[in-house]
DNA sequence: CGTTGGATTGGCT
DNA sequence: GCCAATCCAACGC
């Protein structure tokens, strides 16, 4: 498939609302230590805005979410549930906490790396879910941070948008505020989407 | 300082 | 459907 160009800063600083939609299909890179490269297709990701309940910025500036707040197209990395890591990239205005959770893709290369650091052979669960993702990838607190634009060792490339036509658009994963607003985005009918169970509340 | 619960996952009933 | 795993940031005292 066609991978294109990196995507320009002024691709992220955008409301998350509209960068979310406009990933799927994109292609995350990644460089591992060793140098082998993995890639993937960009099918699932949700949008976290400034003054959402739901996003880690809600309470304001911490240590832990300080890159939200940062310049956009970075990669914002935090921990959670005492072994997991989850992957967002920063959007809108330096300043304002907003991101893009990336929630699942389509392996393109990498496989055999991928499903050692994941521990199965099925290719539909290598990236399929944020933590899985991140762990398939490689992706943990030294890449938090990293410059999607200008890096080398995570970035994202055109690839081949999603047509609006094929995307669908539902309520987050996982959050228990704010669950009215329907800002996930999945490419319709793709078998690499992740299995998203339902949030309470 | 102590408590709470989390943008998840995998395993078991 | 239910629950444990396992860390630690955020918050309240």
């Amino acid at each position: 498939m066609r991978l294109g160009r990196r995507l320009p800063r002024a691709f992220f600083e955008r409301p998350a609302t509209e960068v979310a939609p406009d990933l799927l299909g994109r292609v995350l890179l990644r460089r591992l230590p060793g140098g082998e490269r993995l890639a993937g297709r960009i099918v699932e990701a949700e949008a976290y805005m400034d003054r959402d309940p739901a996003s880690h910025s809600f309470r304001g500036r911490t240590p832990r979410n300080d890159v939200m707040f940062g310049p956009p197209g970075r990669l914002y990395v935090y921990f959670t549930y005492g072994m997991h890591f989850c992957m967002n990239v920063v959007t809108g205005r330096e300043g304002e906490g907003s991101a893009v959770l990336l929630r699942a893709a389509e392996p393109l290369v990498g496989f055999t790396a991928m499903a050692a650091r994941r521990g199965t052979d099925d290719v539909r669960r290598l990236c399929a879910g944020p933590a899985r993702w991140t762990q398939a990838f490689g992706i943990g607190r030294p890449q938090n941070g990293a410059d999607l634009v200008r890096g080398r060792d995570v970035y994202l490339l055109e690839g081949e948008p999603a047509p609006r036509s094929r995307i669908v658009r539902t309520t987050r994963v996982g959050v228990n505020v704010a669950i009215d607003r329907p800002w996930r985005f999945v490419i319709r009918d793709d078998p690499f989407v992740s299995p998203g169970r339902p949030a309470g509340g």
